[in-house]
RNA sequence: GGCCCCGUAGCUCAGCUGGAUAGAGCACCGGAUUUCUAAUCCGGCGGUCACAGGUUCGAAUCCUGUCGGGGUCACCA
């Protein structure tokens, strides 16, 4: 059981209950298949509070009419305890109005469960296995890093709400060229420490300032030992120190953003422990990898284009466009094939499910992973991969100039020390990981209703403010939680104190089908939507009908009930801040 | 040329895996302030869901094609 009730779930169960009941009456074919009977929100509240298309779905193999069969489902409704009330509407649906002891349970359920609302046992423990972020060791993160890194930690925080046994993973891409290149220009940097005159960080090495600190540490930790001698000597442990140096640049920018993982893999290690060859010898073994030539892409031809045979997977057999080379002309093996060898590590640790959040550039690569892991898990694992659309970093509507030679480039960490890491985090979340993002800096700021980052926190200020005032009104055991648990709650009568209501107990359900579709931006976008009915709840009070304002000197009992709403409502909110990794506030002045 | 993503209101974008009369914010117009925070709320205006077919009780959503925008295309990661 979950721990809380998902209403749509439950009002499903009562449908088929109904069904199965007219099955065994003869009304509807005994093997009639409910699995397309769903029961959903309705589009408009005027509707009712859920629909459901069993009537149109079952109409056909029970070889009734869409509207008889709805009209024996209806009659099976009426007693069901919850159901205020059910009627047929356009072309068959079901329109369901559910009572308001029923909605006033959900609102107890909400304050017995605190931030754990929402929780979901959907997952049942299944290991799951994301990955994100796995910046190259060769700098400060950027803001699209930062991207990544908000959407992989908030996917993972929302399927473990969901029920699944979650695994953050860093994958470090501590070998190749690149960090070879990564120690060069720490050399130069090293030199500098020592004194030497520079100049000019050469074209093709990391001319950033940060990797001068790292240059002082080396000086300081060994001296002139690599001042003089020939690359062959100084290379490797130049590049340990500065991939450990990069690496915890990288980690004080993913904690500063409020990001941990729990596993950090290595490439160097996989390939160095023989896991690569390990993993390519199978794949030899099983006639997957040949040699042969591939063709040059059609319309544009590389320059340097040279048609030679070389090692190449099968990734055809698995889906993929064309056969992918797993070997450079060097002999070394290639990023896919080390990437190859990593997914079935992951596999073989015990994750069938797993998620990579890559940058959009990276799209070219998701058909031929997904091909490996179909091949190497033989169709046992599954990959799902998130492509992060670039982030477009604006001020006041203008761009942001970036040049990392000019040293104009802003930082992912300069990012989160001007606005904060929960700003950083929340505005991530209001684009889908596909859609490209602008991200103004000043207007992140803004206190003002189209910032979604303030409207959602000024919601829950709001809330904290009431809360403390009736500190004042109240003695403290006549509105701590017990007594807020035993409130009247039927005294909640209004539409708007109603429409609240309805919108938090959707939280569950909303756990559940942004987890399954693995869209952590449907938080964000439920949030906003929950605080709008609070705001216009607040305003109704405050304007229209003052009978409606949470607090009453005259009516202690309806208070103490409103009291119970608006804490209620502060706990999904904190909920939902929750998985965004968001800490909610409680004041705003 | 192949592949992937995108095309929804003047602008920025949602649309819960196929549901009803397609939504929200901004902008524009008009309202609400003896207050628990008006940093908010209410109403109005605004649409050929790029286009053409197809699948079915039913399509913004799925399939095919066309047009337009972006990304990517051995030996980088």
């Amino acid at each position: 059981m979950s721990i809380a009730l998902n209403h749509f779930e439950y009002m499903r169960g009562c449908v088929v209950e109904i069904l199965s009941d007219l099955a065994s009456a003869g009304s509807l074919p005994v093997e009639t298949d409910f699995s397309r009977v769903s029961v959903e929100p309705t589009r408009d509240p005027k509707h009712g509070d859920v629909a459901t298309n069993a009537a149109m779905v079952l109409a056909k193999p029970a070889g009734l009419k869409p509207h008889d069969l709805a009209g024996q489902i209806i009659a099976g409704l009426d007693n069901v305890e919850a159901v205020q009330s059910a009627e047929i509407a356009g072309p068959g649906f079901i329109n369901i109005v559910l009572n308001n002891d029923f909605w006033h349970q959900r609102l107890g359920e909400v304050l017995a469960a605190g931030t754990a609302y929402g929780t979901s046992t959907l997952g049942q423990g299944k290991r799951v296995n994301i990955e994100y972020v796995s910046a190259n060791p060769t700098g400060p993160m950027h803001v699209g890093h930062g991207r990544g890194a908000v959407i992989g930690d908030v996917l993972a925080n929302l399927v473990a709400k969901a029920g699944y046994n979650v695994t953050k993973e860093y994958y470090v891409n501590d070998a190749g060229a690149q960090v070879d290149v990564l120690a060069r220009s720490l050399h130069l940097r090293y030199r500098e420490a020592l004194g030497e005159d520079i100049g000019e960080i050469p074209e093709g090495l990391y001319p950033g300032d940060y990797l001068i600190a790292a240059g002082k540490a080396l000086a300081e930790r060994d001296g002139k030992k690599w001042q003089t001698g020939d690359e062959a000597e100084w290379l490797e442990p130049l590049r340990d120190f500065a991939i450990e140096a990069m690496m915890d640049l990288i980690r004080e920018d993913l904690a500063a953003l409020g990001v941990e993982h729990g596993v950090f893999s290595s490439e160097s290690e996989l390939v160095g422990g023989g896991g690569v060859d390990a993993v390519m010898k199978t794949l030899e073994d099983r006639d997957l990898i040949y040699t042969g030539v591939l063709e040059p892409p059609k319309g544009k031809k590389p320059d340097d284009w040279e048609e030679r045979p070389q090692a190449l997977f099968r990734a055809t057999q698995f889906g993929d466009d064309v056969d992918r080379p797993v070997k450079k002309s060097d002999g070394s093996w290639t990023y896919f094939a080390t990437d190859m060898a990593y997914h079935l590590d992951k596999f073989n640790r015990g994750f069938a499910d797993m998620i990579d959040v890559w940058g959009a550039d990276h799209g070219g690569y998701v058909k031929r992973m997904q091909a490996a892991v179909k091949a190497l898990t033989e169709e046992g694992g599954a990959l799902d991969v998130k492509l992060c659309q670039m982030v477009n970093l604006l001020d006041k509507g203008e761009p942001v100039k970036m040049s990392k030679r000019a040293g104009t480039f802003v930082t992912l960490r300069e990012v989160i020390d001007q606005v904060g890491k929960d700003v950083v985090r929340f505005i991530m979340l209001t684009r889908k990981n596909d859609a490209q993002l602008d991200f103004d800096l000043t207007k992140v700021m803004e206190q003002s209703r189209d910032n979604p980052v303030f409207y959602v926190q000024y919601s829950h200020a709001r809330c904290c403010s009431v809360l403390r005032h009736a500190e004042e009104m109240f003695e403290a055991n006549e509105i701590n939680m017990e007594a807020m648990q035993k409130a009247d709650f039927k005294r909640l009568t209004d539409s708007a104190e109603l429409a609240l209501i309805k919108i938090m107990a959707a939280w569950p359900q909303t756990v559940e089908s942004a987890a399954e579709a693995h869209e952590p931006h449907r938080i964000a976008y439920y949030l906003h939507d929950l605080s709008a009915a609070f705001h216009a709840l607040w305003t109704k009070g405050s304007k229209e009908d003052t009978s409606l304002r949470f607090l009453s000197e005259e009516d202690k009992p309806l208070t103490v009930a409103r009291l119970a709403l608006v804490k209620a409502f502060a706990t999904v909110i904190a909920s939902g801040l929750e998985v965004m990794g968001v800490e909610p506030v409680e004041e705003m002045r």
